[in-house]
DNA sequence: GGATATTGTTCAAAAAACGAACAATAGATG
DNA sequence: CATCTATTGTTCGTTTTTTGAACAATATCC
């Protein structure tokens, strides 16, 4: 039951049903491919005959294609379709505050190469040697015309719409407009996006499989050095209006609780995060360096990784540390599933490679403040471990429209 | 960007258009009426042709009807256009724990009658009294034909799409089914809901101006002897999963804080409560006694209400309750507006009747904890004095799918 | 009184889903 | 081996809808 935005509403035109369709046919056939005509047919609720020319027309627009003939008990046997994604390509770019990674990624997320170097700081020869670097990997693997675009991931606050980088102290980067320069310095389109909801992008659009398209509504958190969150409502992510929705890294747990890189005290983040999770080892608050100097890189060479291992080799301190922050991840998880009360909560980061020890803490802490059972019930999955959620997300941000519903009404 | 559900999605037909403009057409003269033809036409930027053709239909259904002639400088004069909302009919029921009321209300949730009544709190009997109530509502107002539905909003968790109520503490009602069994004895659609979620969606549909029909995001809290959020994204009220969404209410504060209703401690209802400011003021804990006995009528004599007159008179304890009430609202704010980030934000309920001696304060908590400037600036409005906020809410679940967007791709 | 401007209607053309018929294909059946 | 049956995919006339342009009605301006 949506209200229509009176000041912002999409009329339909006589190709808008064919619009509708076609995308919806697109969907179809990526998720249960390979597929028939007829079996799209049923599938859609329509006669085959729309279904052929729906067919026709996505291959037409390149965006599916005739496979192999299929087997049928009896009959006519069918034409397989199946969507083209392998040799549509993106460039994905994660600029982190170390490096940043280059990746030549399909439209079904899968890598195809994989660069990395130091970040450059300064906007105009961060913006010429990413372009550079661009044009060639573009030439080297000769695929000039099918590549698509470049998403850009960066930790910070980002307006996605406009493609300006509004704070991203990591990087020290305020109000910057990269989305245009790049552009125009490679000739293709660019998304900006930040690193932590292009994680939750990454799941939306290119994760596959039974559970993984059943979640229309849910949240994707991040713990790394800060609490990345995105949260997706509807099939749709959602910004805000100043671009900031999401961020439960920053909802008090205790108002009078530990200091918070932000200036801020007892936020979540400063309870979970990877330097709380070592300040509780270490005894100490290392995360009280670093908002004097974004810059500085916490180059502990210790991380959470290692304080796991300790804990698994039978490390008490380590344990406890650990156990602590999982009690404070799952009391977050709590507001998180009271508020959005979302389908499913998608976790990553580091503290995720222990969750066989902590799995438990964590639901016993969420049971303690969901206001239901059903509610504290709420699946928490450990995000499918592959190797770059970020630079997933950077592709999705190109990939995406391909698959997304149509504006309408 | 929407993912389109391949579970639910719907397939566009041949008068899936007409049915888009329609309704789009709809909300137009809604929103600027009194409105000619061809004023529609500009608007919606389609042909006269067209916009005659939608609203010859609109005639048909007796959605609008056409008014007076208007003035025009040169040419032919315009016949003006109007909702026909007059004459369309729902009967709205809040039921609380004291007395239940029933309201006769237009589709633009003006109110033509009401009455109340002594609760009754076993199901077969509540039902029973409410439609003989219905019933005679009906016969002596003369109306039968022109009531569409009934709209029921109880204070606790609801499964709207269902009808079931799944807990309501206050009345003492746990999975009953109400929606089914009312239909059954007054021939009548019911739609039931949860009273705080019903009055963002009586502001979400029911609202007029300028001001109000440009949100799309909000996020609605009613500060009573709960805390009661609806929480509207994109035009929509969201749900959740399991019908929980948006109980910003018992996210906590502090986790360490002071004891809540619902069992846990620390929670935003715990600190902003009618009761929680009442407690400051008299220096104990009268919430405790509540949750022994949810039945209980807190009928201490006292209320905010006096409260604040007494802070307006001078009373420096009285001020301190609520300026420390308005600290924690504001607070409690700074996390919604971090995590939703809505266009705007409406506050009800007793303590909102002191907005100029509390504003300020409200204002300063949630700069302390906005996440950026911009986001601090987020608007605070007082919910419009309607009278009868729930009432409003529950005419709008029956006037409401009128009005909405079909449900498309 | 004619020029001009505006509203609202009408009508042919293009575009889309719908429904049914038809061609193509291949196993099942006698 | 011929025929029946089931299934896939195409074609085509029908209905519904937007589009664009023409047209009638109305009223003001000069």
């Amino acid at each position: 039951m949506r209200k229509i935005n009176t000041r912002d509403f999409h009329v339909a035109t006589r190709t808008t049903s064919r619009e509708i369709n076609r995308r919806i046919a697109l969907n179809l056939i990526r998720e249960h491919q390979p597929i028939s005509r007829a079996d799209l047919a049923r599938r859609m609720n329509v006669t085959r005959g729309v279904a052929s020319v729906l067919v026709q027309e996505l291959i037409g627009q390149g965006l599916i294609y005739e496979g192999a003939t299929g087997e049928a008990a009896r009959g006519r046997k069918p034409t397989f379709l199946h969507i083209r994604t392998q040799d549509r390509l993106a460039i994905a770019v994660d600029v982190r505050f170390s490096k940043t990674y280059l990746m030549l990624s399909d439209f079904s997320g899968r890598q195809l190469s994989l660069e990395s170097y130091d970040t450059i700081f300064t906007i105009p020869e961060f913006i010429r040697g990413l372009a550079t670097r661009v044009r060639r990997l573009l030439k080297t693997k000769g695929i000039q015309g099918s590549c698509e675009g470049i998403g850009v991931v960066v930790p910070g606050m980002v307006d996605q719409r406009t493609g300006r980088i509004l704070n991203a102290p990591t990087l020290g980067w305020r109000e910057v407009d990269i989305r245009d320069s790049l552009a125009a310095a490679t000739g293709l389109p660019v998304q900006v996006e930040n690193s932590g909801r292009a994680c939750s992008l990454a799941h939306l659009w290119l994760e596959r499989g039974e559970t993984a398209s059943a979640m229309q509504s849910f949240v994707y958190v991040n713990v790394s050095d800060g609490v990345g969150v995105g949260m997706v409502i509807g099939g749709e992510l959602v910004r805000g209006h100043n671009h900031i929705a999401g961020e439960f890294g920053h909802m008090p747990l205790s108002l009078d609780g530990p200091p918070c890189m932000c200036g801020m005290t007892g936020c979540w983040e400063a309870y979970i995060s990877n330097l709380a999770t070592l300040s509780r080892y270490f005894g100490r608050n290392l995360s009280k360096l670093s908002p004097k100097s974004p810059r500085e890189h916490p180059s502990s060479s210790f991380t959470v990784l290692d304080l796991i291992t300790r804990a698994r080799g039978g490390d008490g301190k380590a344990t406890a540390a650990i156990q602590a922050t999982a009690r404070f991840l799952g009391l977050g998880l709590a507001t998180i599933v009271n508020v959005v009360n979302p389908d499913c909560i998608y976790l990553a980061g580091e503290i995720t490679t222990a969750w066989d020890l902590i799995e438990n803490t964590v639901r016993e802490a969420l049971g303690e403040r969901a206001l239901t059972t059903a509610a504290a019930r709420t699946p928490l999955r450990v995000s499918a471990t592959h190797e770059y959620p970020r630079l997933r997300g950077a592709a999705a941000l190109i990939a995406a429209p391909t698959f997304a519903a149509p504006r309408v009404a």
